[in-house]
DNA sequence: GCCAACGTTGGC
DNA sequence: GCCAACGTTGGC
């Protein structure tokens, strides 16, 4: 028997408005960890769901920020599973179409893993020629769940000051 | 199934 | 605060 090959390891990019949700407050919360609730759009809701994996890796990014960038990483510590937000009239996420037998949406689980000494600004990334493909470079892209390829990952993490 | 209207996102 | 770009909704 040969063994179960492991599954690659993905990379992704995480968008929040730190406002509302910072990098450090992911570093501050119990075990540095949490649930990254409250996506409500399809196509962000099926990476959820269906591609990302405990081991992947994720940048995160503040979004309406002055600057906005890449500010951490984090790691996937548990796969998609329902989101129950959705499922709760007093949450401001909450979606009466999501019913518990099938529900809309999902989240993960991700844990805090290192804080950038500085931040990556939306403005360096776009001065690199080689991410010009980069899905967050796009015009009008608002995806909040992105993937990342690992040649994006590993220029990207190079960027670091 | 089309598409106008509307609400949201997010850089600037 | 502006507004372009986008996703969703709902009338037809």
């Amino acid at each position: 028997m040969t063994p179960d090959k492991q599954p690659e390891r993905r990379y992704w990019l995480l968008k929040t408005e730190p406002t509302s949700f910072s990098f450090d407050d992911l570093m501050k919360a119990p075990k540095q960890t949490t649930t990254w609730d409250g996506v409500r759009n399809y196509q962000a809701r099926n990476m959820l769901r269906d591609q990302m994996k405990p081991g992947d890796l994720a940048f995160i990014y503040h979004s309406s920020a002055d600057p906005a960038g890449i500010v951490g990483i984090a790691e996937v510590v548990s796969g998609g599973y329902p989101d129950s937000s959705a499922f709760d009239p007093r949450d401001s996420h909450y979606d009466p179409k999501s019913r518990r037998e099938s529900p809309s949406w999902f989240v993960v689980d991700i844990k805090g893993v290192e804080r950038l000494s500085g931040m990556i600004t939306l403005d360096r990334l776009r001065g690199v020629k080689r991410l010009e493909k980069m899905v967050l470079l796009q015009r009008g892209s608002r995806l909040s769940v992105q993937p990342v390829t690992a040649e994006e990952w590993e220029i990207i993490t190079k960027l670091r000051p």
